[in-house]
Parts: structure tokens; sequence; C-alpha cells
RNA sequence: GAGCCGUUAGCUCAGCAGGUAGAGCAUCUGCCUUUUAAGCAGAGGGUCGCCGGUUCGAUCCCGGCACGGCUCACCA
């Protein structure tokens, strides 16, 4: 656990745990030569896996046959002293393979100093490869170094580190000890290298527009602010890149995206992280249903590249993402939640009677729109286990979108939901200037009514509409939760290295 | 922001009508040259999250605070 109150401890305190005072009087005794203690002179000719890459189709006489010696470098994980031997096991970032140190090998004096190594140290060894009467590949140590000290003791071998909080806190002992974690973080990094692999090779541009904004839109929710002091001018950090990727389609680039961090300063749950990853991506000549498709491309390209296979666990059930997914209108789930026929959803009277129906809780002062997309979160959203697009929303929760050809009243838009969890927002871009100045202004109004996740008029994003943006479509897609949904993950934090926690 | 739950040794966890605490691992000492959750014998280690109250006496009961978890609210 994280001292609570450090304050009043000094480096120099006396009492000092006693684990850690005996691993600092090792490190002391090892002379005042800071050098030696922390050097960086041992070069690794192997990883773990390329000497099991190396021998493992050996049989022991092959085995002791190879003359080559091999160099490994890595973390103490277990030690197994045995008088004048001693077994203990080596990891590095590829595996763990057991050492095998004898003092008849090494000499009384190298010996000592390999029993004094402690679980957690960071050492080299080099030595020849055999195989144990239980047939575990082991190196034979002809010469160990420290190559760092570990002063403070590991947690416990076998339970792990299980305290959520210093797990959070203290990411690296989290790291070492627990390799699943390890597991999930290089889930990570392949499946944004795969989302980026698979953008380029559709003609997408990456590129990188700012995260410090004069003024923050693109989505509705409240922004951090920041202050610039040599031009003493307060900027915003983003809560969505989308009105600059826009202007790039104005541009001419006709296929951009953007993978990077968002902010937003609202509260923090299973599902949401103040700062957290988006991928925003826009095509033009295209619709959201394009981007339906791209999605469910995307989708099962990286379930199979991650998992293997199209049906992943989720939350101890089982998700298929076998395409196509299923459709479902906004009014018509709500309707099948709520028993009623969509005519009965028609008007603001009609959703306030089905809601006291139900018993829900709703905001009085919400519109028709509002209102619907608040009845469909209650009554429907955490019902959508398997893959869903959620189609036609309702104008005044779409700023940005571009109206329905048929019913002016809604928008070309859908949002995707997997697991209970909303993981894309896609709609048909809005490219009419004069009605984007209108939303505008629908949403500054809001703004001095008290919405201040409304966001303001940008003139010069209406100038650039001016100038002709080709018809497009967009999407974003929240990079974290598509972590959480390949990996099974039950909360945000899990997927991020360093969530951010009270300090 | 609200409700519920949690915080005991380095780690994982027990415990208690209210009588200031235990186990396993880890650590230390001794023995042990193919073990692998090594083994055997012994030892040390705790402001029971923090502050206050009740009480002869509080890890336990009460209040407050801190931090965390879950749910809700917020997050189109």
């Amino acid at each position: 656990m994280t001292p609570r109150n450090p304050s009043h401890i000094t480096m120099d305190e006396v009492n000092e745990h006693e684990q850690i005072k005996v691993r600092r009087d090792k490190l002391a005794q090892l002379g005042p030569d800071r050098r030696l203690a922390f050097r960086n002179d041992f070069r690794p000719s192997h990883t773990v896996q390329a000497i099991r890459d190396r021998s493992g189709d050996l049989d022991p006489q092959e085995l002791e046959a190879l003359s080559d010696e091999f160099a490994l470098a890595g973390r103490i994980r277990a030690f197994r002293p045995h008088g004048k031997a001693a077994f203990f096991e080596i990891e590095d970032a590829t595996g763990r393979l057991q050492v095998y140190a004898r003092k008849d090998g090494l000499g009384d004096e190298a010996y000592e100093r390999v029993r004094s190594l402690d679980v957690g140290d960071i050492a080299g060894v080099r030595g020849r490869l055999f195989r144990t009467r239980t047939d575990e590949l082991t190196i034979q140590a002809g010469e160990v170094t420290l190559l760092t000290k570990c002063i403070r003791p590991l947690p416990e071998k076998w339970h792990g580190l299980k305290d959520v909080e210093t797990r959070y806190r203290q990411r690296y002992v989290d790291l070492m000890v627990n390799p699943e974690v390890r597991e999930v973080f290089r889930s990570r990094s392949r499946i944004i290298g795969f989302v980026r692999e698979f953008l380029r090779q559709r003609g997408f541009l990456e590129v990188e527009t700012p995260m410090m904004q004069p003024m923050a839109g693109g989505a509705a929710a409240r922004p951090f602010v920041t202050h610039h002091n040599a031009l003493d001018l307060d900027l915003y950090l983003r809560v969505a890149p989308e009105l600059f990727l826009k202007r790039l389609l104005v541009g001419g680039f006709d296929r951009v995206f953007e993978l990077n961090r968002n902010f937003r300063n609202e509260g923090l749950s299973t599902r949401h992280n103040p700062e957290f990853t988006m991928l925003e991506l826009y095509q033009a000549y295209a619709d959201y249903e394009d981007m339906m498709s791209l999605t469910e491309d995307l989708f099962v390209m990286l379930a199979k590249e991650i998992r293997g296979n199209l049906r992943i666990p989720c939350g101890g059930r089982e998700v298929s993402l076998e395409p196509p997914w299923e459709r479902l209108s906004l009014t018509a789930g709500v309707a099948r939640a709520a028993g009623v026929e969509e005519s009965a959803l028609e008007t603001l009277p009609d959703l306030l009677r089905v809601a006291d129906k139900l018993g829900l809780q709703v905001d009085p002062r919400l519109g028709r729109g509002k209102l619907l997309v608040e009845l469909f979160e209650q009554l429907v959203e955490p019902r959508l286990i398997q893959p869903t697009f959620v189609l036609d929303y309702p104008l005044e929760v779409s700023p940005l979108a571009r109206r329905n050809d048929d019913d002016p009243q809604f928008v070309d838009r859908f949002e995707l939901f997997i697991g209970g969890r909303e993981l894309a927002n896609a709609f048909s871009e809005l490219n009419d200037p004069e009605d984007q100045q209108r939303r505008f202004e629908e949403q500054a109004a809001a703004r001095r009514a008290g919405d201040d996740t409304a966001c303001e008029v940008d003139e010069d994003y209406v100038r650039a509409l001016e100038y002709a943006m080709p018809p497009a479509a967009g999407e974003g897609i929240g990079i974290d939760r598509l972590v959480m949904l390949l990996t099974d993950s039950a909360s945000i934090r899990d997927v991020i290295l360093f969530p951010l926690l009270r300090s």
C-alpha cells in the first residue's frame, strides 16, 4: 500500500522496513563505487525466447554438445538455494529461463555473490545450456553479474499483486508480476498498430491536429482549460479533433484519420477516463452506410488478429462479431423496450408519458430529441450485448451531422454498441455552411441557457465549409473501449497504463 | 456529487461479546550440489488507513476525514 501521508518520513528514517534494510546493506557491501552496483557494461547475446528457439528441438545430448555460450540479462524472479548450489529464474521481456549456479563451478567468492542476490535484482548471466532431470531447459552459470540492485521486495510469488489501488498507482510493479497485465498492454499496442495499418492500406492519411484549441468543439463535453503565458491566451484541451479534421477535407486530403488523446472534464467510471484515446476518421464521397461497412471490416479483422476468432468472451458472455451486425433505429429500440408502438413516441408529451409509465427519472426540461436519447440510454443501451448499429438520431443532439433526406428532424448517424458499451459514433457529415451556422447558433443559445457542454459558433469552420467540403462521412472509435472489448477487460483502467487517480 | 462496501506484517489473507493480533509466502540464522509454490529446524517483523468520541480498556462500537472499489449521477 502506498503510504498515505509520507510527508513526515525521511530517507534516513531509522525504522526502515527490515527487508529494504537488508537489501540496502547488501548494496553497501559492494563497496563505495556506485558504478559497480549500477553497471551498464553487460550486453545480452540472446533473449529468453531466442534461447528457447535455438535449443527447442535439441535432445539433451545435442544440447550438451552445443558449445555456444549464451549471455542473458533480466530480472531475478525466483530463487531456490540448495547449500552449495542454487537455482534461480531470470525473466526478460520475452520470458523466463532457469539458471543453475554451482559453488564448484563459480568459485567460493563468486558463489557467495550469487547467494547474496535477491528476487527482483537485475542480473546478467553467461553460460552453456543443459536440461535438468526434470527436463527443464537451464543455463549453467559460468558468470553471474549484478547489474542493478532491487531495493524493495517484490509482491508474493504465488498470489502476486492484487490490491487494485497499488496496481494502478505502481503500474511498474503490476507489470512486473502480473503477466496477464503485460499481455493486455501488448494487445493494446498490436490493436493500435493494426488500426493504423488497416487505414493506411485504405488510403487514409494520418494527421495531427491541435490538442490545445482556442475553442473546444466537436463533441458535447466540458473541456479542461489551460493558459498560454506568452500570448496571454486561454486555451482548451481538445474534446475532439473533428472540426480540424474536416477542415482537411476542405483542403483536399480526402481520407484522413487521427488516433490520439482527447480530454474531457467529466466524471470517472469503468468506461470513462478524463484523457482517453480516440480514433477519428473522415472519408470524402462516402456516407454513414460506408462507415458501417468499414467498421465491420475493421472489427472482424481485429478479432481474427487479436483473438483468432469472431466469437469472443465479454464479461462472462460471448459476443459474436460475425457480420452483418444488427441495425436498430433509436425510436424502434425505445418502442420495443417500452412495449409501445413507434407512433406513440412522436411528440414530447408522448415521450414524457412513456417515461412516467415506466417510472423513469427524466429531466422534464429536455426537448423531444434529447428525451428520446435519454430513454434509449436507460432502456436499451445496457442490453445491447451483441454488436448493434443504432441508427437515426434526432437532429438536436447532432449539430455536425447531415440531415436525413426523408425526415429532416433526424440525421444520418449511428452509434455502435457491443457488450452494453458505446464503441463508435459516426455520421454523414453536414457540409451546408448555412445549416451549420444555424446549428452552431442553436448550440450557442443552449450554452447561454446553461448547457456548458454545448459548443460555440466556430466562424472559421463555417468559412471553411463555404469553400466547399466534399460530401463525406466520419467516425469516432473509442480505442480504450475497443481494447477493453478485445481483451475482455471490465474497466477502462485496466487498459490505460496510468489511469487518473486522486493524488 | 450520492449510496453501498473496503483499508490488519513487504505481499495474499484470517481474526475479534471490546481485554492492544495470526497464517502462508517473503526476510533473517543454521543444514542442504538437478530444484522449480524446493525441503527441514529456528527467529525477527504490526501506531490493525488517519483524527476524535464512548469505555477501566478500542483493530473491533460511534462520528469525521483520506484513499480505493462497485452502482448511480455526469459523460449527445
